[in-house]
Formats: C-alpha cells, sequence, structure tokens
RNA sequence: GUGGGAGUAGCUCAGCUGGUAGAGCGUCGGACUGUGGCUCCGAAUGUCGUGGGUUCAAAUCCCAUCUCCCACCCCA
C-alpha cells in the first residue's frame, strides 16, 4: 500500500451497515413509547416477556421456515461458530419461542403459556421502505392448550387494541384460512393444475411460482394478472369439515368482539409452518411494504421441532413499519425539554447550583446544570434552544440573600423562592 | 439477485454550454462579564461519494465502483 493510499485508508469514515441504521432522538422517544404500550397492553391479556438469543443453531430455523423458503435459502445471515457448528442470525422469532417452550418444559406451565418478545431481527434482503436487514419485532405467541378459534380471535383483538391506543391510522386486517395438512396438498394440487391451463396468460414470475409455490401466485401483484386470478379455484371452497368449521368459528369470534375484518384469498403465509387462520393487517403511509403485523396458527411446528404436540398461534409486528406509519401521521414526538435550566454565576453560585441541581432531580424534574460558567445572557438563550420551562438563577444575590431567583421561560415573569419553597412551588406548578 | 433515481458544508440546496466552490438554516464566538427567542459582525466545517480516463484545465464530459432512496422478488 502507497503512503497515500494507507493515509487514505487511515482516514476512511466507518457507516453503519447497509440496511442498519442508528435510531436518534427524538425518534428514540417513540419506540420506546410503543415498547410500553405494547407491554401494558400485552399485561393486559395475561402475557409475559420472554426474552431470547439473537442467534440460534441455523437448523432450528431451517426445519421450522422451511429449506425452500427464500427467508433460510438466501437471506439468513448463517456463519461457523468455532466449534464448527453453523448458526444464524434469527430471521424471526417463533422459532426460537418454540424452541425455549420446548427446552424450558413449558408444557408442564398451567397451559397455554402467553408470551410476547421484541427485538431486532435479520434478513439479507434489498432495502426499501419499511424494509431494513436488520428490523425490529414485536411477537406475541400463545402455546399448548386448546386451538379455540376464540384464542386466535382474542389474539387479533389485542394487537388491535395496541394499534388503536398508539393511534395508528388506517389499519385494516385481513383473514384467511389455507387449511391444514389434511386439505392444504389437495388445494394446491388443484390449483396448479388449473394454473397449467393459464399459465400463458401469466409472466415470468407467477410460471416460476406455479411448480414452485402456486399459493403465491394469488399474491401476485400484477395488474395483468388480476383478472386470471379472481376465476382461480379458492381455498375456503377446499377446505376440509374441521377447517371450514374453525375458520366460520374464528369469524364469529372476531364478529362477537366488534373486529372488522375483510376475508383475503390473497393471503397466503410465506412461511411453511402456518397453517389454517393467517392474518396481516396493513397501515397507512408505509410505501409498498405495507403490512405492518402479520400472523397464523402454527400448530405443527412444535413437534416438528421434537417436542410434544402443541397448538400455537401468534404474530409478528413489524416496528418499524409501525413507527413510520405514525411519524407519517404526525405524531413524531417533540424532543426532550428540560424542567428547570439553572443559570449559575461565580464559583459561590456553583457548590448551590450542584446542591440545587441533585435536590430538583430527586423529586423527579428534569434539571440542566452547564458545567462551565457562562455569560448571563448566553445562559438564558442555551435555556431557551433546551426548551426549559424555567430558569433557576443563581448568582451572588441569590447565594447572599438566600432567595433564589425562578424565571418562567414563557412569560419572562420572575419570583423569588427560599430554597425550601422552591421545591413546594414546582410541584404544584409542572 | 433484478430494475429505476440520487450523491456538492451538520441539514436543505445553487453552481448555465469545462476555468480547481457558494447561499440559507444550524453550530460556535463577539457586539452584550445579572436577563433569553430579535438584530448586526465574525469563525469553523468540503480531498464536490470513491477510483480512473479525456483535457492546458473537471463539481461539470466519459468509464468503473460504492452508498443511499424507490420498486420487483420475498416478507414484518
Amino acid at each position: 500500500m502507497s503512503e497515500g493510499a494507507a493515509k487514505k485508508e487511515e482516514r476512511r469514515k466507518f457507516q453503519a451497515i447497509k440496511g442498519t441504521r442508528d435510531l436518534l432522538p427524538p425518534e428514540t422517544t417513540l419506540w420506546s413509547r410503543v415498547e410500553q404500550t405494547a407491554q401494558e397492553v400485552f399485561t393486559l391479556y395475561g402475557f409475559g416477556e420472554i426474552r431470547l438469543p439473537i442467534f440460534e443453531e441455523t437448523d432450528l430455523f431451517a426445519r421450522s421456515i422451511g429449506l425452500e423458503t427464500d427467508v433460510v435459502s438466501k437471506e439468513m445471515y448463517t456463519f461457523e461458530d468455532r466449534n464448527e457448528t453453523s448458526v444464524s442470525l434469527r430471521p424471526e422469532a417463533t422459532a426460537a419461542v418454540c424452541r425455549a417452550y420446548i427446552e424450558n418444559d413449558m408444557q408442564q406451565w398451567p397451559q397455554p403459556v402467553k408470551l410476547y418478545t421484541i427485538g431486532p431481527m435479520f434478513r439479507r434482503e434489498r432495502p426499501q421502505k419499511g424494509r431494513y436487514r436488520q428490523f425490529y419485532q414485536i411477537d406475541a405467541e400463545v402455546l399448548g392448550g386448546s386451538d379455540s378459534p376464540a384464542i386466535d380471535a382474542e389474539l387479533i383483538e389485542m394487537v388491535m387494541t395496541l394499534f388503536d391506543r398508539l393511534g395508528l391510522e388506517g389499519t385494516q386486517l385481513h383473514i384467511n384460512s389455507i387449511g391444514d395438512k389434511n386439505c392444504r396438498p389437495k388445494y394446491i394440487e388443484l390449483l396448479r393444475a388449473e394454473l397449467r391451463k393459464v399459465k400463458d396468460k401469466l409472466g415470468p414470475d407467477s410460471q416460476r411460482r406455479m411448480e414452485t409455490n402456486p399459493l403465491r401466485v394469488l399474491d401476485s401483484k400484477l395488474e395483468s394478472e388480476h383478472e386470471v386470478i379472481e376465476k382461480l379455484p379458492r381455498i375456503s371452497q377446499h377446505l376440509c369439515d374441521t377447517c371450514r368449521e374453525n375458520y366460520d368459528q374464528v369469524k364469529r369470534q372476531l364478529a362477537l368482539r366488534g373486529i372488522a375484518y375483510t376475508q383475503n384469498f390473497r393471503l397466503v403465509r410465506g412461511l411453511d409452518y402456518y397453517s389454517r387462520t393467517t392474518f396481516e393487517i396493513t397501515a397507512k403511509g408505509l410505501g409498498s411494504q405495507n403490512a405492518v403485523c402479520g400472523g397464523g396458527r402454527y400448530d405443527g411446528l412444535m413437534e416438528l421441532l421434537g417436542g410434544p404436540p402443541t397448538r400455537a398461534t401468534g404474530f409478528a409486528i413489524g416496528q418499524d413499519r409501525l413507527i413510520l406509519s405514525l411519524q407519517e401521521a404526525g405524531k413524531t414526538p417533540a424532543p426532550q425539554g428540560r424542567d428547570v435550566y439553572i443559570a449559575w454565576m461565580g464559583e459561590k453560585a456553583y457548590a448551590t447550583a450542584i446542591r440545587a441541581a441533585k435536590n430538583l432531580r430527586a423529586a423527579g424534574f428534569t434539571v440542566e446544570l452547564p458545567p462551565v460558567e457562562q455569560k448571563f445572557g448566553k445562559a438564558l438563550g442555551q435555556a431557551v434552544k433546551l426548551r426549559a420551562r424555567y430558569a433557576l438563577i443563581l448568582g451572588d444575590n441569590e447565594v447572599s440573600s438566600g432567595e433564589w431567583t425562578l424565571k418562567t421561560l414563557a412569560t419572562g415573569e420572575q419570583a423569588k423562592f427560599a430554597e425550601g419553597n422552591l421545591l413546594e412551588y414546582l410541584k404544584k406548578n409542572l
């Protein structure tokens, strides 16, 4: 390397990996608010938090999500650990939740076990609006117990309640049933057969999917294919009796809860483990990736992972998209202000200022204490820039008289307080 | 993985058909060492995304490459 090149290398600016980003204040206060609200709402429904590893054995994901899916075949961050086992950054949470259920013998707990988890997931896709390589999901799962449609419906009620509390606008619930291992394979063959008949009317993507994953053809975004797709047989006409009964019950349960939904025969989940009820919630302001929540039932998964036969259903909220939608609707929080800015002058006053800051903070007020002495005018200017409500003025006059000056920045009014009375006043007025 | 658009100061951008950089906002300092959002003055920050080519001369033209944005695929 030449000297010039070395110098350049040295000065190289690091930047976040493609598809990852820094979340900064004040945006992060919105993230916290979303997470806190989720915790509150989920707690009301009896869910407990589970914290999971961010990476797992690759095989766990391969088996649960499906070897042939895009997620597993080309989107995982997979690497070899030093002991030569293949591990992967989690592309979703459900598989790990199931692993934890089995590993911790949760079938011994009162059933069903209701868990939620919040955290980053990783998929190596091309980033676009509402899609990142490190993205965040709020995930909830109901494991064990019965496969009562009431459970699916209550789960949906819970997520709708959360969105409602957050003020998410333009939400739309789409539901579908994709059958189970009895009726779905038969339907897929029927669908494939019908697709072959209209093959020449389909684009290259759909022609490929026709063989690999015929259900996905239904979800095609091409206008030109919609007419053909409308005429294809729908799975709702081909569900087995138990699945149809189940689906009807889910709809009835939603109606009982006053939850509006639209049936969407195009809604087919991409992950192998889903069966019967699937749902998706879309929201405003999201560009082409407009699903803010997706979920469904996956009764067979636990057994597939070596656990006892266990009913299960769950959903994942795309937190990035949820927040994007809130921001598009103008729900961006204001930058954090301060209750009190302490404008102090002189060494003697500084000791008093430190004491004042400590006591004010102990009482729960946000306080800015400038670390170095500033000209008085500048201090007040800083107070305004930091959006402080009050300036506490501490100079020689205040220290010698024991009467502190409190200035209300918005009005310019000032008043004197003895040290003890100041807290009283602020408690009443903040 | 495929396609389209864009990269000039911290931010938003100007820079005509080549003559090696500017504005506004913001930041910091001063006017103004006990009274703030105004005003005025001043300063700092750019290898014009990066590398190469054409040219006496490139932010400007050509090629490559990287990054970001949007869309496809797929998914939250």
